[in-house]
DNA sequence: GCGACAG
DNA sequence: ATCTTGTCGC
């Protein structure tokens, strides 16, 4: 049974808390060979989770392997509890890479959460990988504007804790809000991020997976239409 | 009670 | 996330 998503809003909660004390805030991996980007998208009849990874090398950063896994959607979207919406599509589609990947990127939040538990930081703690939290928006702390340039950075702060980073990854181009998953610092996973960045606002892994799944979501699209057609027909 | 609120 | 066309700027 997947006990690491329990569809219970109380027990999700409960079971946040627990796995926020496994958060290991470490040095970051030094040797990265191989870079993974996940994501998710909703089939079309949107009743489903299309979980999406993808593998990178790095350098590189070319893509090497794509991953997707469909899930029945059993959740609402809840701030906060994003991860038990798009977490079992997504760590099946993770744990069904050829290889597993030094480092982690993850489309949302990672420690910067009203629990310590974003999906970032709770799929690291499951697989017991290097993960990093990359939010297209703010989900908590101060809404601190860093400078213009490509690699300015504002700390992001919650309760006068530091928990993230506000990173420029584009010249004039809204920032990103960065903070680290599991094993990883504050500092290492904004810096990563900005390693992983091919001149676009996402860095490639998250990117990748990004376009992925809506490309997937595309083609089940036009089969559900073609399959439909031939009803009529 | 009133706002804020990843995707 | 998703619904959606054109449009301003490098």
């Amino acid at each position: 049974m997947p006990i690491e998503f329990p569809t219970d809003a109380k027990a999700a909660f409960a079971l946040q808390r627990k796995l926020a004390r496994e958060v290991r805030l470490e040095a970051c991996p030094s040797q990265v060979s191989l870079v993974a980007g996940c994501d998710a998208a909703l089939s079309p009849d949107g009743r489903e989770v299309l979980g999406v990874a993808v593998l990178l090398d790095y350098p590189g950063l070319h893509l090497l392997h794509l991953e997707v896994c469909r899930q029945p959607l059993t959740m609402p979207y809840v701030p906060g509890l994003l991860s038990f919406r798009e977490g079992p599509a997504v760590l099946a589609a993770l744990e069904a890479l050829p290889q597993r990947p030094d480092l982690l990127l993850v489309d949302g939040a990672g420690i910067a959460h009203p629990r310590g538990l974003g999906i970032a930081a709770h799929l690291g703690v499951l697989l017991d990988l290097p993960a990093i939290g990359v939010a297209k928006s703010r989900l908590i702390g101060e809404e601190l504007m860093p400078g213009p340039l490509r690699g300015d950075r504002a700390p992001l702060q919650h309760h006068g804790k530091t928990i993230g980073s506000i990173l420029r990854t584009r010249d004039g181009v809204r920032p990103l809000y960065v903070s680290p998953g599991h094993r990883c610092t504050i500092a290492g996973a904004a810096d990563w991020v900005l390693a992983c960045g091919r001149g676009y606002r996402l860095p490639e892994p998250t990117r990748l997976a990004d376009r992925l799944a809506a490309e997937h979501k595309r083609l089940l699209k036009e089969q559900g239409e073609a399959h439909s057609a031939r009803q009529l027909l």
